[in-house]
RNA sequence: GGCCCGCUAGCUCAGUUGGAUAGAGCAACUGCCCUCUAAGCAGUAGGUCUCAGGUUCGAAUCCUGAGCGGGUCACCA
């Protein structure tokens, strides 16, 4: 519709004004609510070309469309704003292809495949509420990509190696007592997490009597340099170069640095590294427990991937590509042997690639991992990276030097980058426990859906199954929603001592409507009304809604380009809300004209389409009773 | 300090190439269950869109500067 508008009034210009003006100009809107109309055309920008006044240039536009243009059958001018009205049997139409369309919403295959990474922790600690986030983002994007006709992989790297996982293995090793997953009925995730912990306690306490004893003047260490430091240290702060706060922090780290416990966790990675059979036999036994815990927690989130890489694997890579990079002369070489890539073309600090051992860092990985996904997957048209923007700068960084070495499929590569999650006191903490866990939040969110549900629900005749079915369909969606709606790019605050609000722009609000279209829906099969109807007589509300259907396709394709569910979710709130004003102002089963009755039926039904395929693009699943 | 991002109602957030009187939800107040599910609907109140300039028919949106908050600039992952 939009289309034929805008080259109607391109060809009303030329004819009425004799100018050509360029089609871009004309950019129809929807309508605001408080004036009559579908379709506004703002006639601001063609005043050059009329050389009249807006009013009367829009009146001479309205008016030769309302001639040359069949669906238009009437308008209004409000100075500047051609207000156009679209004829029912138009939107009628639009809803019969809709109603008849299984896939309504749905692009046609596109040919391309897109590969989407997200949650990629480490093993040595359960997930967390900044894991939720993340992966119900990439899970929802992914979904998001599919229904634009993509093919689509889902991914995750498991960083299951390095000094993290090793400070879980010292100190199991020191005070488990061979605890394991199944001696103790806790989760295996959350054991080496308890591990992991458990370390750092036992760290901070010998750090601290290093610490104690240097304030004694008592240096055990053999280290002068140390010595002479700390000194220098307290000199500073008595002459206030430094805040006592400052070299406290400073000096508690580098005693946690000098722990003995410290050195045990280097030598475990080490040892690693070079294939210790002990150490990586407790590895693999740690690492596995952790993966069943993942297993159900993923489960329970409801998530699933395609293709798993490790970092025990990938870590290797990238140092070949690196010293061919340095060969060609993208890359330079420090006089100690260090390689680093030039970036101030790019006005960004120069990225270090290896070491001047050779060992690698970080981006060496993510280098040689992207060219193996790219080996891997042919004609990958997208890479995305679900990473929280703490990482901004590392992406950058990594498709600049991608390009650099002359990859032109690093153009595809994007960050889905989403804000941190922030309690009211601040950041999260793992080591200061302020960590919200996400098996523990989505347990608790599912208790109070079951409490709400037990007060108001309809669960008279479910059986016990179902029911618990339903309190995990109602918490989670509520979650999800709740980490969904909003823009990932921002930031947001979340108060664990508050629950999760379920009224109002929630998940269950639109659970609840569902549900309310279903329940309609099987009463008026039990009292045997049809849903088939011939042209009908419609009302502002039922074109309302058909309207917004209209739009799902459209909102489908611009969620996936922008990488954003927090579009699908607005969409779906106002589909929802103006069903719900529809719902309680016109009667539908109550009516007497069948016709329309078995028309308010299909609307009803195919407003329950569009929630349910939105909702299932978004993770969540939707109940039909509740 | 350099670079990046954010700032919209008391709170949480919409507002996509600049368009009409800036919108929702929560919280507050007022109405509505005659069983189409009140986890709902209707209404009231709440705003100098952080501030100051600029661009133009028109700015929350674009430009410049300032303020506040966050991130990053690691031979950590």
């Amino acid at each position: 519709m939009e289309n034929i508008i805008i080259q109607k009034v391109v060809e009303a210009i030329q004819l009425l004004y004799n100018e050509n003006i360029e089609s871009k100009l004309v950019q129809p809107q929807k309508t605001k609510k408080e004036f009559t109309g579908d379709l506004t055309v703002v006639v601001f920008p063609f005043i050059k070309a009329s050389k009249k006044s807006p009013e009367q240039t829009a009146q001479e536009i309205g008016e030769y469309l309302l001639k040359n243009v069949e669906q238009i059958e009437d308008f209004n001018v409000v100075k500047g704003f051609l207000n156009l009205s679209i004829s029912a049997d138009y939107w009628l139409e639009a809803f019969q292809k809709i109603n008849t369309d299984a896939s309504f919403g749905f692009a046609p295959t596109s040919g391309k495949t897109y590969m989407v990474e997200y949650s990629s922790p480490n093993t040595n600690k359960p997930l967390h509420l900044g894991h939720l986030r993340n992966v119900f983002l990439g899970y929802a994007v992914a979904n998001i990509l599919k229904a634009n006709g993509h093919e689509v992989f889902k991914t995750q790297i498991i960083n299951d190696r390095g000094i993290h996982i090793c400070k879980s293995m010292i100190a199991w090793q020191k005070f488990g007592n061979g605890e394991t997953p199944q001696s103790s009925g806790i989760k295996g995730d959350h054991l080496v997490g308890k591990y992991y912990v458990e370390f750092d306690k036992e760290q901070k306490k010998e750090a601290q009597k290093k610490f104690d004893s240097w304030k004694n003047n008592h240096f055990s260490t053999t280290n002068p340099e140390i010595i002479e430091q700390y000194k220098e240290g307290i000199q500073d702060v008595k002459e206030e170069k430094i805040s006592q706060e400052d070299f406290d922090k400073k000096f508690f780290e580098i005693a946690m640095n000098r722990t003995e416990l410290h050195r045990e966790a280097r030598e475990m990675l080490r040892k690693w590294e070079e294939g210790d059979e002990k150490v990586v036999n407790l590895w693999k036994k740690m690492n596995g427990w952790v993966y069943e815990g993942f297993d159900v927690t993923y489960k329970t989130m409801g998530v699933d991937f395609d293709e798993l890489y490790y970092e025990s694997d990938t870590y290797i890579l990238g140092k070949d590509v690196v010293e061919k990079g340095l060969e060609k002369g993208v890359f330079y070489q420090k006089p100690d042997g260090s390689i680093w890539c030039d970036l101030s073309a790019e006005k960004m600090d120069d990225k270090l690639l290896l070491r001047a051992d050779g060992t690698s860092v970080y981006m060496t990985q993510d280098i040689g991992t992207a060219i193996e996904r790219y080996k891997k997957h042919q004609n990958l048209s997208g890479l995305i990276y679900t990473v929280g923007n703490e990482q901004n700068h590392h992406f950058k960084v990594l498709f600049t030097i991608l390009k650099k070495l002359g990859y032109a499929w690093a153009d595809g590569c994007y960050h889905l980058s989403y804000g941190m999650i922030e309690l009211p006191e601040g950041k999260m903490k793992s080591r200061e426990g302020t960590v919200v866990d996400a098996d523990d939040l989505m347990y608790s969110i599912v208790q109070d859906a079951k409490s709400m549900t037990q007060e108001r629900g309809h669960i008279e005749g479910m059986s016990e199954g179902e029911r618990e079915n339903l309190y995990s369909t109602i918490g989670l969606g509520g979650l999800k929603y709740f980490l969904l709606k909003v823009d990932p790019k921002k930031g947001m605050v979340f108060d664990p001592k508050e629950s999760i609000d379920l009224n109002g722009n929630t998940g269950p609000f639109i659970q609840y409507a569902y549900a309310r279209i279903q329940s309609l829906l099987a009463k008026a099969t039990q009292l045997g009304y049809s849903k088939s109807f011939a042209t009908v007589e419609t009302n502002d509300k039922e074109i309302g809604l058909i309207k917004l259907l209209n739009d799902y396709p459209v909102v489908i394709n611009e969620a996936g380009s922008l990488y954003s569910p927090a579009i699908l979710c607005n969409y779906i709130f106002a589909l929802v809300q103006e069903f719900n004003n529809f719902y309680q102002t016109v009667d539908i089963l109550r009516e007497e004209d069948k016709n329309k009755l078995a028309f308010r039926l299909q609307l009803a039904e195919n407003v329950g389409k569009v929630i349910k395929s939105g909702m299932s693009l978004l993770g969540i699943n939707v109940p039909n009773k509740m």
